[in-house]
This record gives C-alpha cells, structure tokens and sequence, in this order.
DNA sequence: CTGAAAGCGCTTACAG
DNA sequence: CTGAAAGCGCTTACAG
C-alpha cells in the first residue's frame, strides 16, 4: 500500500516513533499510471477527508489521507507523474489546460512539492545560509545590532528571490562542522561576523579550496580568498574625520583596534589618518587606543585614552558600539559632549540615534549590502562571475560633534 | 558511472548549468558489496585529489572525485553501505572497531551525509522554521527589536538542541504560501510577531486543523487553537501599575490597543486595571488612548492624550516602543521626566537602557520564552504532551518613574 | 506535448 | 553485528 493511502496512520505520525515501511505499489510492465494509480486508490477505504471534484474523474468524489504526492495528483488528474512535476514547476513543455488541471487539482489536495526529494535529485536547495560569527561576545549577551540589521535585510533579499535561509551562530573558533553546503542543505553560504581576521582567513582558504560557495561581509582587500562584499571603510573614515576637523577639531582621538585582525577598523583608521594628514597634522600614536566593537571595550579604551594624558577634543570610535561606550565613560568623567568632546561612530546601529547626545556617525546600508550579498551569492551558485565589491558609506550628522 | 567518480565533471559543477543524468552501476543478483564498489571504483582513472590510506584496502592510496557518498565509505572500509549509515548516526548495532574504521574514513574523506536523502528517507528534517509576522511594519524599516532579541535565542536555543533554523519574514496578510512543514523542510514552526490577533486566529485554526505542529508567542488564552508560550502579561501590568502607584502617581494615562485584537497589550491592560482597582482608584478611560507597538504610534497617542484635555502624572507605555515614543512627545512639550510626568514600558529591549531618562519598564525573559518555544515545539514534534504556558514577568527599576 | 524508466543518497524493516 | 532489498518523492534524460 502506498503511504498516503494507509488509514490506519494517524494523520502526520511522527515517523521516528510509529515506523513504517511499507512496500509501495509497484507498476506491472505493460500497466499504465492510469491502472496503477487506480489500484493505488481503489485499496484505500476512503473514510473521510477532503473531497475533489476534477473533470476527468471516474468516481465525482473522493479523499485522500496523509500528505498527498505527485502520484495523487497525477491519477486524479489522468496524466503521468512527471507530467505533473513539469506542470507545477511551470515548464513550458506542458499543454495549458493540462496544466491549469492539475494545478487546480493540487490547490484543492493542498499539495506541496517534497522539497526534500526536488533538492536530491535536482541537487539544489533553494536555500542559503547564514553564518553569524559572534567571537568578541560568545555569551548570551545582545548581537551587534548591525549585524541584526543585515540579517533583517539578507532575509527579504532571500525572500525576493524565492530563496530560503538558514540562520546558524557559530563561533569563529569551531569548526564550523556543520557544514551546510556539503551536506546540500543549502546552496552556498553567506558568512557574517567580526572576529580576527587572521583566524578567519584560514577558514576562508579552505572554504575557497573546497570550492564552496560563499560570500562575506567585510574588508575588501586584494588577494583575499573568495568574494567579499564591504563598506568603503577607508573613506567612511575620512568622510568623518573630516567632518570633526570642519567643526574645528583637531585632537581626534581614534578608539579601535588598527591591526591585521580587524581590517575594516584598519581602514577607518587609514581613512582617520589621511584626513589629518590632508589637513596638515601629525597623528599622534598617543592618540589611538585598541577597542573591539563592544560597548565595554569602547568604555575601557576610553579610560585608557584618560590615563595616558593626553590632550584630546574629539573620539572616532571605530564602531558606534566603541563610540556609545567611550560616550558612557566621558560623561562619568564629567565631560560635555560635545562642548568639550566631541564623539563620531561609524555604523549607524539604532541606538546611535537615541543616545544622548545622538551620535554623528556613517551609515552603512544594510538594506543594499544585504542585496549584494545575495545577489552575488547567486551568482556564484550559477558560475556567473563575481568580483568582491564596495558600498558608499555616508556621513549621518547629529549632535554628537557640535552644531 | 558513478557520478561520484566521473573525472570530467568539474568539481561542484551546477547541475542546473551541466545537467548530468547517467545511470548509476547496479548490483548483479549475488553480487557482493565488495565486487561492487571495486568496480564503481575501477572505473574511475583515479587522476588526482585527496589520499585516503584505511586499513583493509587493497591499494594503499586512492581518490575519489566530487562529493563522497555511504557507498564510497562503505567500499573504503570493506563493509555494506547500511553498516556505514549506522556507523555514522552512532547506533549502537555497530561493531566498535567497524565503526571507528568508518569514522574514520569520513572524516578522511571530509564526507557529510546528505540531508536531503536522509531527510527525504527518514521524514525527518532536524530543521525548525521561524515565522516572522510584522504586519504593524511592512516596509523595509527596522524590526522590532524585541523580536530580534528573540530570534537570536530561538536560534541558540535550536543550535542547543542539533536543529537547524529556516528564518522567514511574512505578512500577517499573507497566505503563508510557503508552507515549510507542508513541503517537509521543516518539522514544525515557531510564529512570532505582531498584528491583528483575530485575523492571526483564523490561521492559527486552519494550521491546527491540518495537524501541522506548530508554537506562537503570545497572549495565553483559553480555548486557543495550538500551543502558546507568552509572557505573564496580566501580572506585568499589574507589577508596574502598583509600581507607579507606590511613587506616589495616581493619574496614570495607559497607551496602548485594549482590544480583542491585541490581547497582549489588553492583558496589561487588565494588570494595570486591576492594580488601580486594589489602590481604590477608579481607572478613567479618558486615560486610555490606543496604540500598537511602535514609537510612532506612541508618539501620536500621547498627541491624543494631550488634546483630550485630561490631567495625568504617569504614563505605562504598552510597549516599550510606544513608551519611548511617548517620552519624545512629552519632551517635545516642554514636560520633565519624570519630575512632571513619570514612564513606564514593557519588554525591555535593549534600547530601555538608552533613552534619556533610562526607561523603567517589564523585562520579559526572551532566553527563557527561546528556550521554551524550541522545547515544547520539539516536544509536539514528539508527539509528547504539551501546555500553553507563561513566563514570569520581571520589574526593571529604571529612572523614567522617579528614584 | 507526454510517458516509461532511472536515479538522487540515504534509512529502514527484514533476515541471518 | 551485518547485508540485501526496498523505498522516500521527486526530476531528468530519452524516446515517441
């Protein structure tokens, strides 16, 4: 007996719990599907269930139990099975009134292609996934909000173009064992997440030699493995910079980590710098503190700027989270922003607009960087070239650095 | 040939792009496993690629082309292609030493069971989906950060349990056309979000009818259809309410729906009626004004509350959301808060802590709400019993009320 | 435009 | 503890 005809099955058993195993009705050589799907049908008792009424059928109403297949559709509607699979996915090999029958018949049996069997033998998924790296904060702590953000608009992009996505967290030290193309779950991956970059290319090479397909968010740097998609970093930086030197400051502070590990504050800072040199004036080392975009490394590398004693009129925080903290602690130390200091971030995450004052910072878009990411992605997946790309940043002023 | 072992086929080819469809070696009656697999691999020219060296080979190195299947396991490691199936998902029928041999391999061989195939055999997908409604919302603007918040838990609390998460944005509007248990990607859906409760009901009933295994975020209720996990909403209005009260306000205005449309927010509504009524105070409805989660809403509602002309001395946002926009519309006018006009929320999402005065609000646990939802979806999934439950709401003393 | 046949790569009774 | 056989529900050449 064919599954979706046993009765006795309680409708959607769990499979793991009432195993089944039936043989399926096989097809005698010489019988056509009309016979076959008929003797699939006629041993079925038929108690209750939905009923349909197509054109060509012999009996005016009948039911069907458990989830019905293309089979099902294929009797009721008096054509082959694969008739129906071309029918549903639209080919256009398929005559039209045909086609209008069995698509009326599988909106009334509420069918549903198996994706499971399409993603096997067409060995395409539909889907992508998404890793979220989280390494700075491996707690239940809040993600960056920025990242939330693009995960926001990578899910519409998918939507749109009729993909599925898979969201996975991981930490950039596991090993990403699960590996969701290899096991065909998804068609290729979009990799989110800050982390050292170090670390994280490694990962990236062997993902590039195994030939999976991926795209990243991040730096864009010459001859990195595989296809990045990123802010311009280097001119949000300077945009910024700037944008405090125009306000009259000239002791800018820059909170952020500048090495090899985290390329895109490394380029915000070689934007910062370019800015003071376009404007004549020496960065100062004193002047720059390591931070990781959290919101207590941003306080402490503050702290840290305080204990070195150096003169300063105005903080870059590398990210707004760096920017929000340092903000914390200036006004614990009794600082006015920005009468006395005046404080830029880089991000554009919610918050920055509520925060008192609310900060002047540069905008990356989510919403655009979501839809490069996916549509790159597709690319890739259909061996369409690809080259990694950049976004314009834009400089989003508030009240953080003065009128 | 085996596909696996066709050296022509360019490593992950696209098969939409190369289709690819030649019959795969069959066993002759009587012939063994063995036999088999040598010929599958006799085949092949063995060119280049990765070296394995297992045991009981024959050859002390060989290949093997594009992806590994349990057949080239199976070959490498001298036993039947279903020893290999169980040697990989650990059941305890294997021989220790069979199966060390053939983990092995795997790992050697960097080889992934299919999920499609065992998914598609096992009617078992090991992926959840999560539903997305946010029909207050429809354009591109930001999500609801208390959803965010909860999504990055129902992530953790999935990845905790070995399942996957398909992540989708829906209109509550919509059919839910994608019906992911429907096509088995999914074994059961987490619905998450805002929207009219009634037109939500209707759904929730058609869902439960078709037997698919579902869980909602929400208002518990009697005589719903399926399984609710919600916050304690009536006890948080009440907590919060008697809260005001105990500083010394007795005018509280509540901003937010109190209709059968929102019973979320008319529980609190409720909680706040009933802390009014043990003060001895009658709840006036000049003092209630609708609103839906979001800061515009709030914004206007207490646009509302001002034009009626009623004094008030505290506000319980319904929402954070409509808390905070309330607050800008009280500043906007010239009011002090809290010295003139004390504010409360409910949700305490991350922006609470931010605004200026820091937001006293209801924390509702998203941790705990993750972790409930995934195991009670998992336990429907089961086939085990399962109850709508609440969580315990938990007061978070901010300045927004008045030290 | 349609159908018969094969096969995607697994898991599951069943038999030994 | 292991293997031979069947089958999950589709899509894809192939032939007409």
């Amino acid at each position: 007996m064919s599954k979706s005809l046993l009765a006795e099955q309680p409708l959607r058993a769990v499979p793991a719990l009432k195993p089944i195993d039936t043989p399926k009705t096989c097809v005698e050589p010489g019988e056509d599907y009309r016979r076959l799907a008929e003797r699939r049908h006629a041993w079925s008792a038929w108690p209750d269930g939905d009923t349909v009424t197509g054109p060509p059928l012999r009996s005016s109403s009948m039911s069907i139990k458990g989830k019905p297949t293309s089979f099902d559709i294929a009797y009721l509607a008096g054509v082959s099975q694969p008739t129906v699979s071309r029918a549903l996915r639209g080919s256009p090999l398929v005559n039209e009134e045909t086609r209008n029958r069995i698509l009326d018949i599988a909106r009334q049996l509420n069918y549903k292609v198996d994706k499971n069997a399409s993603s096997l033998r067409s060995q395409q998924s539909g889907t992508i996934a998404l890793l979220l790296f989280e390494d700075p904060t491996p707690d239940d702590s809040h993600i960056n909000p920025f990242f939330l953000s693009m995960l926001g608009s990578i899910t519409r992009a998918c939507a749109r173009r009729g993909f599925d996505l898979l969201v996975s967290f991981q930490q950039l030290s596991n090993d990403w064992h699960r590996d969701y193309e290899d096991s065909n779950k998804a068609d290729g991956l979009i990799l989110l997440g800050y982390g050292d970059y170090l670390d994280y290319r490694e990962k990236l090479e062997k993902l590039s030699a195994q030939g999976t397909h991926f795209v990243r968010w991040g730096a864009v740097m010459e001859g990195q493995p595989g296809v990045s998609i990123g802010c311009d970093n280097y001119q949000g930086g300077l945009d910024i910079t700037a944008h405090l030197l125009a306000k009259g400051h000239t002791q800018i502070a820059f909170l952020g980590d500048t090495s090899e590990s985290c390329p895109e504050l490394r380029d915000r800072f070689l934007g910062y710098q370019q800015a003071l040199k376009n404007a004549g004036i020496d960065t100062a080392p004193a002047l720059q503190v390591d931070a990781i975009t959290t919101e207590n490394s941003g306080y402490e590398s503050l702290r840290e700027l305080l204990s070195r004693g150096v003169a300063f009129d105005a903080i870059f925080g590398a990210s707004d989270a760096i920017a929000i903290g340092a903000m914390r602690a200036l006004l614990e130390h009794g600082y006015k922003i920005p009468s006395e200091i005046a404080v830029a971030g880089f991000d554009d995450i919610p918050l920055a607009s509520y925060v008192n004052p609310p900060l002047t910072t540069v905008l990356q878009d989510t919403k655009q960087a979501g839809e490069l990411l996916v549509d790159n992605l597709l690319r890739l997946i259909h061996n369409e070239p690809v080259v990694s790309t950049t976004i314009a940043p834009r400089l989003i002023v508030r009240r953080s650095c003065g009128g």
